[in-house]
DNA sequence: ATTAATTTTTAAGCTTACTTAAATTTTAAA
DNA sequence: TTTAAAATTTAAGTAAGCTTAAAAATTAAT
């Protein structure tokens, strides 16, 4: 399959295990920056191929077949991206973007050589878990946002669920990465901004950061 | 640029580099897979976009331009097999395969931190050179196909000048590797095969083979 | 040197993956 | 509940990268 076809899979997986949940062609569109009119074309495509299952104007729902497919491809992206971020000195934000490169030209061999080299990882560096070679993900995701933690715990930081590279260059200064502590010090409900206490430092996060760290209480 | 592209010129700058020296239109397109008329009109299209010469029915010739663009990628090409095989328990034809997809999407960035990895190396597991990052090859090659080796004389293995399953598979079982030493203990110049010594094994090698396994002399 | 074989080019057409513009349907608002 | 706004779909068109069939030029052979 293409790279246009696997990017659609993964574009509708990723958006329906997130948040939004919205995968209407329109969404997706806009997640792949492609015109509205090239994802309903192409939706029509991938229901022909039993990928996708296509009513008009209703959100597109993944196959079993298209599922498998997704979970392939990002079983690859996240093999990589621990790799690279084990092998090289490369920032999570440029991690992710060679992996959005390689994963589509990766035959399942050489995913298979990389997880045994890697221990078989469950997680990559951005806490996202990575399916195993049948697609199956065997962990279970207990972390919630950060603006849903209570005031006064503590947490361990699950997940850093964003691909822009401003927030990647923030987490690097403020020492927010995978598995790291944080407590919540202090939370501004009406602002919906959060402080916390990471490491050293007193830091108070906006919402739209808070709503793309997810953490794991201690 | 686009991967058609890219294994264009890169089918031209090694068709010129070995010894077959034929660029024209209808051999590129038998080294891709493509039909003639597809190769023409790739070639076309290359000429207004300044990275080959194009004359009717004369030989591709590649610009500065292109052989920048086809040292690159060889670059990566090359850099990707030294990596893999480091890395992982893997044959040199699926090292190959790996490499030919790989190639294309893998940033300048990330080329630099694999040859970094690797310390510099100046040739790749068949003994290919790596061109540097400014796409200049600094080895010279002093190698003669074992066809040409004489008798009686010793060698050390300078390349393996293919990407042939068959092949990969038959010298793998031969001790047959890159820097590994052999004596051409007769050579049958009749049915132009060539008798070697190496390691415990004396095997004796039909043309085709000669002509794709380079030496230095010792 | 002429003919035959081969290669290259031209021509026409296909698929994929997009685009913009306009029509339709849905959703949200007054 | 009617209307306005937003989203989706249809329609028409484009570029890249191929294909096969036929015409033209080159190369090889007699």
């Amino acid at each position: 399959m293409s790279v246009a076809v696997e990017n659609f899979v993964k574009a509708i997986y990723n958006n329906d295990k997130h948040d939004i949940k919205d995968t209407k062609p329109g969404n997706i569109a806009k997640q792949l920056g492609i015109s509205n009119p090239a994802a309903t074309d192409m939706a029509k495509k991938l229901a022909a191929k039993d990928l996708l299952h296509y009513e008009k104007y209703q959100a597109l729902q993944l196959t079993e077949k298209g599922k498998k497919m997704a979970l392939n491809v990002v079983r690859k992206h996240r093999l990589w991206e621990a790799f690279l971020f084990k092998m090289f000195d490369l920032s999570l934000h440029d991690i992710h973007r060679e992996a959005e490169l390689l994963e589509h030209q990766t035959s399942d061999l050489l995913a298979e050589k990389i997880s045994e080299y890697l221990g078989h990882p469950k997680f990559d560096p951005h806490g996202d878990p990575i399916p195993n070679a049948n697609g199956e993900i065997t962990t279970k995701d207990t972390s919630i946002a950060l603006a849903e933690a209570e005031e006064g715990k503590t947490f361990t930081i699950a997940r850093l669920m964003s691909d822009d590279k401003e927030f990647f260059e923030f987490c690097a200064q403020n020492d927010i990465k995978y598995r790291n502590t944080l407590t919540v010090s202090k939370q501004f409900s009406g602002a919906k901004m959060t402080q916390i206490a990471i490491g050293l430092n007193t830091i108070v996060l906006n919402e739209d950061f808070t709503k793309i760290i997810y953490v794991d209480e201690h």
